[in-house]
DNA sequence: CTGAAAGCGCTTACAG
DNA sequence: CTGAAAGCGCTTACAG
């Protein structure tokens, strides 16, 4: 019925040449005369040959595939950055497994310790819940590189950007649009270990500005919601609100701006929000968010290179460039 | 220095059974007695044996893979649909390549003229460019199935919802709510070959309404700013508003939303706006937007399960479930 | 129920 | 520059 498939012996064979030979062509191995490869080409046209991945990566002894594993790929930053690793390990010839943990600790907990070994060629995660020790100890010799916000005290080869100072700049940005009461939601528990937290705090201090407690609000959950509940709490306390307030991620600050319109509060004019992350969505909202944006291409570029380069530096620290992004939501 | 993978052959000799009788456990074929089971199992723990998957695909003559294309992972569509997909595919053994197109009307045929050849199991495509005509004639023998709005006169199976039918739900909310005038962005030209288009005519002329051509307006791209210059437009004709505003996608409604306020235009008090696709923002923004939500897991199911029973009708055409989801953007 | 062996389609020393 | 052959680690008729 259907025609078999052309195999690298078949070209070998129409060609007249070894499949050495054609090994050679299609990997583009040098020393072959011009006349051969041409040969080579033309059977390959002819036959509309195709390598079989399977096989060579058999014979490679690799896997042909990198994993990345982030909490949910329908979370516009983890969908942005899977888009760019794809294309990434596209050009270092990888295909890409996506994993999704759902922040779960066990799910990330069996990942570190070896889910994938030898499955996979190398692991870029964003780890949520796991600790630094359980990544220390871990015995499984895949290559990981993390991602993310946290560091993880150099455990393991890291991409990334400095969120102490990003968080800086937006909490000084909205000290220079005039803003002198701060209030920050999202930063997890506990604050003192969160980077974005003591990013932010430093600044408003260096302003000489007071930081009040119930100005900031850890979040139970990542979602819209979770930000609209964290206002909705500050709201409800009675006390003074912030007239600037910053969010760990845009989708929180999306759910904050609901809570505010909610009390006829106006963004910016009564508070200034700004986000984190540049979500697609950012720019499409009433108002437009104000963010932090990181270099996703970047960022996936570097990890998969990274991935690649073995020992090199057993956990070095990348760190890419972010930007501040200024739209309505801050405008004022 | 690192420790060698241990084989299948491995197994099999420490468990003192033949390569087949591990295979048959892994497999789980029948026929095995409890007592070599478990004595296989125990070699397979002891040695933290993991079948390569590159060698069995080589034997089995698949590819293990099936390839997603869509027009971008990171919109949120895509992402979430992409999401059940690899979480589909993983309940049948595979692992999904994602492909962007970018909704290239060129990467789109070179797809389905069989980029993919014998690289894949099967293709789940969502076509944005490409025609009925191209498909039908594509000689590429790799399974495709085809995702989306447009069912490209039954060339290949096709899961999706029906658009018309839901169009026309979204335009009957708006009317039920009240609206007399009403327009619709988004749908993209030929406006007759519309189906979204033609469900909302439908509606609206069974409710005895008239439809004003200058409220009818296609969109240049699927982004936020796209249903922002639509809107736009309309406003800078000078003449009536509509009441209520269908958009063809949440992303457009979102960005319409936007240009409404602009010019002070309450949503939903002047106009209401529903869109199309319910997207893991909509919820989030202000006001929260009423949409028609598809059951993407219901989706991703299907056409993994069709991508697997090759000819049995050939140009199946599945019909999913949608869903009216009222929220505040059409509360009125 | 289980074994011995061929075969999947590549790559890669090893020779020449 | 090119060939003949082994080997990657599975599955699967074919025998028993």
């Amino acid at each position: 019925m259907t025609a078999p498939r052309p195999r690298l012996a078949d070209v070998a064979e129409r060609a007249g040449v070894s499949m050495k030979t054609v090994s050679n062509v299609i990997n583009d191995y040098p020393h072959i005369s011009a006349a051969t490869r041409s040969r080579v080409e033309t059977a390959i046209d002819a036959l509309g040959y195709r390598p079989n991945l399977s096989a060579r990566n058999l014979a490679r002894g690799r896997a042909g595939m990198i994993a990345l594993v982030v909490p949910q790929l329908d979370m516009p930053y983890f969908a942005s950055l899977a888009r760019h690793v794809i294309d990434a390990a596209h050009g270092a010839g990888s295909v890409v497994l996506i994993e999704q943990t759902g922040g779960d600790l066990q799910a990330e907990r069996q990942l570190v310790a070896g889910e994938f070994a030898r499955r996979v060629d190398g692991i870029i995660l964003n780890p949520l819940a796991v600790g630094a020790e359980e990544i220390a100890r871990r015995t499984d010799q895949t290559p990981l590189v993390l991602l993310g916000e946290r560091t993880l005290d150099g455990v393991a080869p890291h991409v990334g950007i400095d969120n102490h100072a990003a968080a800086a700049i937006a909490a000084e940005h909205l000290i220079e649009r005039g803003c002198t009461r701060l209030g920050m939601i999202g930063a997890s528990p506990p604050l003192r270990q969160n980077v974005r937290y003591l990013g932010f705090r430093q600044a408003v201090r260096a302003a000489g500005l007071d930081l009040d407690q119930h100005l900031l609000r850890p979040t139970a959950g990542v979602r819209g919601i979770d930000g609209e509940r964290a206002v909705e709490e500050m709201i409800d306390t009675g006390k003074p609100l912030p007239d600037g307030l910053f969010c760990a991620t845009d989708w929180l600050a999306l759910g904050a701006i609901r809570a505010l319109h909610r009390h006829r509060i106006a963004v910016p004019q009564d508070v200034a929000v700004i986000g984190f992350d540049d979500i697609p969505y950012g720019e499409a909202s009433t108002p437009s968010l104000s963010t932090i944006a990181t270099d996703r291409e970047q960022i996936a570029r570097r990890a998969v290179a990274l991935l690649n380069a073995p020992d090199k530096a057993a956990a070095e620290e990348v760190t890419i460039d972010f930007e501040l992004i200024v739209r309505e939501s801050t405008a004022r």
